[in-house]
DNA sequence: CAGTTATATAACTTATTAGTTACATACATG
DNA sequence: CATGTATGTAACTAATAAGTTATATAACTG
């Protein structure tokens, strides 16, 4: 069992599954939903849910027969992070971004104006 | 050969490429230096420097009997770009961040004045 | 140019992955 | 309750991955 944030990049690394989250972040939807754009088995895309399911990914409930699938962002807010360390290497508003959240985490009324 | 973005994910989701990644946002450094370190042998870090290299996320240079290995951040950045259109389900400041942005990209004088 | 240092490659093993087909389970409904 | 629909699991195959040891390449050094 790799460490969570592993297993999530491996889980993200298939275009099946990275097009399957694209379709949750829509809303809620079926295997079967899930299923009908791709030209592979149904039992194949099964195991991508499982994949994602066992990465954090998605949720699971039930309804009826459908077990209908939930995208849950926790694990990409984790990539996100992951990702921080790296922002100021390409960001050039990196700065000015890190000042401005700074200022909205202090509370500055100013900031939130908006 | 999968497409760029799941190469990338897929070299990602080790955590021995991640620490070597790490090390790189510090500077560059020999394979020597990166495999310190670790308890794998020489000949799999060079394994890991591979896929990375392949996946875009390292350059290497030479120098002497040295091969440099220096972070290149540009598929990191592709990875920022694909979590954007999840950002929203998790980021509270999402919008008077994005309002800040559009402002940047405009060039009002006063967001940037830092 | 012989030896040492730095790194890459080859050959091999073991484990994991993505797909398949066949089958099982579970609920819904006539 | 028999059947259809939705989904999951089993068993298998082929390809890939991560590690090993042994060896090759390439450049510096005395």
């Amino acid at each position: 069992m790799p460490d969570p944030l592993s297993a999530t990049f491996a889980a993200l690394a298939d275009p099946t599954r990275r097009a399957i989250l694209a379709r949750l972040a829509q809303g809620e939807a079926s295997v079967g939903q899930l299923a009908a754009p791709f030209s592979i088995s149904q039992p194949a895309v099964s195991k991508h849910l499982k994949v994602l399911e066992q990465a954090g990914l998605i949720t699971r409930g039930r309804a009826a027969q459908s077990r209908p699938c939930k995208l849950d962002v926790a694990r990409l807010r984790d990539v996100s992070d992951w990702l921080e360390t790296y922002r100021r290497f390409w960001d050039e508003s990196f700065d000015r971004l890190d000042a401005y959240l700074a200022e909205l985490q202090k509370g500055d009324p100013d900031a939130q104006k908006n």
